[in-house]
DNA sequence: TGACCGCATGTAATCGATTGCATCCCTCGT
DNA sequence: ACGAGGGATGCAATCGATTACATGCGGTCA
């Protein structure tokens, strides 16, 4: 016996077992194919071998990956990994592999994605990044090889895609009336990036809102934002430096939130004492700062776990219907601490301003 | 001409050049070994053509994936996905793809490493887990098929893999004399998860820094934590419920950090007026919290691109060292507002009990 | 001039699994 | 007793690229 084994093949366990490889190939993949004493026999032989089928090999035969690709803007947000997290499992589940491609958008993010499903490396595509060129993904869903492709957080209403998302714009209504429930009338927003679709969404559904009870949006009182915790600290800033500030702010996310409250602490603005702060998303930091953040929960874990399936329904041909399907994942407001009614204690110097 | 076209092969661009598919290939992987106008028709082809490569097909003949597969913990948590982002940058760099395997450890880790390996569905492996078993580990370096690893920010010093890591007992040291030097004698300690390496050496580092400056470590001063918000809040409690208090405490990450501070500020504690609090890590979000957080930053940008690039190396056999290379960078200490001298104000309540 | 060298290219084997088709054999019905 | 039917299995083609080896050609040098 030679030292250095190779890594064991079909073969292998075909001459063991006494079969042929074809045989093999059965019991492994339709075990009622074959004879319950030639099953044993093969899974015998597969456990002495220590075989394990090569993943390219059957790949290149079968074209097909069991790889779904990932497509996200920025990892490092924990919105995105806590979606990432469970889309894993989901496909775990379900026997699919996950690759990522993070900082996704650009000029030839089309074609990277292409390359990836015509190189046979992936079967399908998740995709976050709504500002990946409309475009550029129609191309995907031509000859050759349309491509299955799952689009999730941002909705493109008129393209044929599935799209998983939460309904972002009632949130956003919610969480304003949250704060118009309250008592508050003046009511700042801090937006998130712009061109992104979701921030489009939320600030029409404050915008909603604020009509609906028969409220003025202030321009002034609309900060933009990026969705990450220095454009809310920039917002602080100006929120600070205002001679009329609204006393009360709806943000676009939790992290624009968290910024905005660490700026105002730094100018001896009180939360919420002199202002109230709603977030979005509720990340699992949001119950720790201080004060604790109200915010509309995004349900992260479900709106991935739910495009995954999807995805790999569209790969194996489960989703009969050719109609693209839009499914909505609902939102739920979570009160904490960030939020009380207006001068609810004795009127600060702050607050004393808007009401001379 | 049909109108449901297939994706096209080598074979396709053969035959629109005119040339055979071996030389298709060479002109493709070693554009230098055909000659010059044979290589303008045949990229001419691939472009009229829209041929892309079978990677399924190139990895069944080069037994190679162009793939490393990433192992984590949890993705959820921010300081992983920081680095998760830096290692898929560096990977697409150097033209690899980053498949995933979340919540790695348990019973079959061993097993499910091995098989992705075995499998050809990837190159090498990059372990974040130090809990998987280490005779699973070992196993994947014997026959057949040594796996390419590195283990990055774990420590197994006498095992013989290459491991990036940061210099985890001397930061932590580094952030307890930080204490010290501020004038603190009774400094607690709130530690990670027990079995986790990085827990015990942080904690080795703390308690090394006392016994340098002569200081005691009380036992009720060590709270048992692990590495997340729920636990450094359930240590806030404890401490709270502490008649004697230490005046800092050190906490073995900066999750646990922002839970403590959370808590701290639930029982009316100040920080850093009744107690500073070092955290770990450095998350985006230590700068925002409330104190700001002083912390130990951790290079995760640099650790992920450097563990990336150090398997890229063994995979393509670059590393020509047998031995196992154990690289350490240095953290670095972030001063914020959750550190300052004891009793720095005027004696608050809280501090005054320990002074009695 | 003829042997030789090296470059560009072609031919065909190869990687490892899957699968259409053929074969064999056993059972059952008439 | 004989053919039909069907279950178990084998044979060999196949997926698409890479690559060892062969070939042919033009040029160099003795």
């Amino acid at each position: 016996m030679n030292l250095i084994k190779k890594t064991p093949t079909i073969q292998e366990v075909a001459r063991f077992s006494g079969v042929s490889t074809a045989t093999v190939s059965r019991a492994l993949s339709n075990p009622e194919r074959v004879s319950e004493s030639t099953r044993l026999r093969i899974s015998e032989a597969v456990r002495v071998t220590g075989y394990t089928p090569n993943q390219s090999a059957r790949s290149l035969r079968q074209k097909t990956a069991r790889t779904i690709l990932v497509a996200l803007p920025d990892l490092r947000n924990p919105f995105f990994s806590t979606i990432l997290d469970s889309i894993e499992r989901e496909a775990v589940l379900r026997g699919y592999g996950v690759l990522i491609a993070n900082r996704f958008s650009g000029d030839d993010s089309g074609r990277r994605m292409r390359d990836y499903f015509l190189s046979n490396r992936v079967d399908g595509l998740l995709l976050f990044d709504g500002s990946v060129d409309l475009a550029q993904l129609m191309m995907l869903t031509g000859n050759p090889a349309p491509v299955p492709l799952v689009v999730a957080c941002e909705e493109i209403p008129t393209a044929p895609f599935h799209t998983v998302r939460t309904d972002n714009l009632y949130a956003a209504e919610q969480a304003t009336r949250h704060l118009i429930g309250l008592g508050h009338h003046g009511i700042g927003h801090i937006r998130g990036p712009v061109g992104n679709v979701l921030t489009g969404e939320r600030e029409a559904g404050y915008r909603k809102a604020m009509a609906d009870a028969g409220l003025a949006v202030r321009s002034d009182w609309i900060f933009k934002g990026a969705f990450d915790m220095d454009a809310g600290h920039a917002a602080g800033q100006l929120f600070a430096a205002l001679a009329d500030r609204p006393t009360a702010v709806f943000a676009a996310n939790d992290e624009s939130a968290i910024g905005f409250l660490s700026a105002l602490n730094q100018h001896g603005i009180a939360c919420p004492r002199d202002v109230s702060v709603v977030g979005f998303d509720d990340l699992g930091i949001a119950a720790h700062v201080l004060p604790p953040l109200t915010t509309m929960r995004q349900p992260r874990e479900a709106l991935g776990r739910i495009a995954a399936g999807a995805l790999i329904d569209v790969i194996e041909g489960q989703r009969r219907s050719r109609l693209p399907m839009h499914m909505v994942l609902s939102s739920e407001l979570i009160v904490r601490g960030s939020t009380s009614p207006p001068a609810h204690r004795a009127i600060a110097p702050e607050a004393a301003v808007q009401l001379q």
